[in-house]
DNA sequence: CTGTTAGCGCGTTCAC
DNA sequence: GTGAACGCGCTAACAG
């Protein structure tokens, strides 16, 4: 049924070896007979088998991603830049949704492991323990996509999540807000929950401004959850004036209970987040939003994987990718 | 370095034979052998080999998925329906962006096939013969999923986009709507693009509605191209009351470019569309739309593909799945 | 420049 | 219930 590289030999009158040279773009190959190959592997419509030669090679040219979540916005296009960078370098990718669960990443981990990657690319939430013990029990090249690790030991690229929010709540206090709520991420995620909150609290600080555990809430990302958010700080007291959401789209929600409730924004309410996804020039007002450059966390891990994998010398393997302000409509002075 | 199903075998003092059948989860093997089996497992670390066992065995339980782009949120959504049902019968997925793009789709297609998957789900624009022709290179059962094939000849899961184009028309129609502009995508596009314009146009002609050209406008199913639409129809000497949209994308552009001309959703214009994305009830107005199913698209296509590699009979190799008109706010009456 | 020969790690008959 | 032996399709020395 399926024709072999040996059936190409047989029709074009060489040896294996000689088929397996030119399908494989070796040089040592005259041209007379490297045509008269590719005719045979013309004629019979040969078409290599990549699982055989990726047991004699051991290379599979396919890398394993494990991402939280696929239809989420933000992994989508960090996946894309992952994709497109692996394309270039002829690798392919099998992707898993892991959301964030410890089990789950380490299962995944390993059967892709099992299925021989040459490198691996994890973007889950915290990298415990068991986690490291899981990457050691191979030695293919993995790197930490949009992904941090305390300890400091992988390869990895990611912005800094505490430096980006500090600049967006230091907005605020630049525009004159002192009184500036937090929509959180939980703090058991070490990027979007642990680290932005931190830089939410360092903002304060330096300026001055006494911390209020009133004015902190925690949501779990989801749009849903900043009008929750929000609808609470509408109901204090005393309501902050300026609300920073760790994420795009729980400021969306935010800003939408504001409306919602008869208020406008920014006027009555500053919104300002971290992220900068498509959606957030899409609202009115536009959301001000510290971007970070989702594609090219992707496509730079990929990148510095493929070096990894091909054991080149990689000057930086921490790299931590620049955020920026994006000033547009909801967040103005007091 | 790597220890192999050998090296368990003598460790555990039995032969490799018996070493697989455990793995394999054969029955055929004494609980107390299997134990010690284990045990040897357990003590050298033993990760099987899926691309031996995938030359061994002719499976590699991985199957291919061409999508056009999972940045895409509505792609993105069908991939995760994909790959849940994928995960929940142990396949994993090899994830290859195409863009749509002929040349790029025929040559993913081709490295999927080398790589050896069990099956092909397939996402892309229009089918041709050259598809046709990759896809019968091999035997390997394929599925399209979110993309119909004129020819009604392959195994596909889709919505009936003509007909949901046509529900949406409809309800502009029955809310008084006589003058209803269409952003359609290009009509090179068999499913989002022609067949939905195909729908709007049936629904007027039952309406008794004369078509009027200068009322449709191609765009790119980007957010700035409903805006673009939006603003033509805006400049119109007789501008139309309502709008339809091919997507929710360029629905929600066109709601924007007319709130920023001043006017009103609904009140002064009334837009609908298909998709329901996320997005779709983020927004303010939020849309109304026909809401088709993308992570069942995805589940149930990959689930008709399970059924296939196992060579298990299946009722209905095409399957159509419902449409719903979701009324929020973006639509009145006249 | 080309052919021969070993494996790569595992599933799978067959015997026993 | 278990083992021996072959082969999956290809790469990679090593000769020549």
């Amino acid at each position: 049924m399926t024709v072999t590289i040996y059936d190409v030999a047989r029709e074009a009158g060489v040896s294996m070896a000689t088929v397996s040279r030119v399908v494989n773009n070796n040089p040592n190959v005259k041209p007379q007979t490297r045509k008269k190959v590719y005719e045979a592997i013309e004629r019979l419509g040969y078409r290599p088998n990549a699982v055989a030669r990726g047991l004699a090679s051991k290379k599979t040219t396919t890398v394993g991603v494990v991402i939280p979540d696929i239809s989420n916005a933000i992994f989508a296009e960090v996946a894309r830049g992952i994709e497109d960078i692996a394309n270039m370098y002829h690798y392919n990718i099998i992707l898993c949704n892991a959301d964030k669960r410890k089990e789950k990443e380490i299962r995944v981990i390993n059967t892709l492991l099992e299925k021989q990657v040459d490198g691996l690319l994890f973007m889950g939430g915290a990298v415990t323990e068991e986690h490291l013990q899981a990457f050691s029990s191979s030695n293919v090249p993995i790197v930490l996509c949009a992904t941090t690790d305390e300890r400091g030991t992988m390869p990895s690229v990611d912005i800094d999540h505490e430096a980006a929010a500090f600049d967006a709540v230091s907005r605020l206090i630049a525009d004159g807000h002192r009184r500036i709520g937090m929509i959180s991420g939980t703090l058991q995620d070490p990027a979007n929950g642990y680290a932005r909150y931190q830089g939410y609290k360092r903002a304060l600080e330096e300026a001055g401004i006494a911390a209020d555990e009133q004015l902190v809430r925690i949501g779990n990302y989801k749009y849903e959850s900043g009008m929750e958010a929000a609808q609470y700080f509408l109901d204090l007291a005393e309501r902050p004036t300026a609300v920073f959401a760790a994420t795009d789209e729980m400021a969306i929600g935010a800003i939408h209970a504001i409306q919602d409730a008869g208020l406008r924004v920014p006027q009555d309410i500053s919104v300002i987040s971290v992220d900068n996804i498509r959606m957030a020039s899409m609202v009115r007002p536009q959301l001000t939003t510290v971007a970070q450059p989702m594609y090219d966390i992707g496509a730079v891990s990929m990148r510095l994987l493929t070096k990894l994998m091909k054991k080149e010398s990689v000057e930086q393997s921490k790299v931590v990718l620049p955020h920026e302000l994006i000033i547009r409509q909801s967040a103005a002075s007091v």
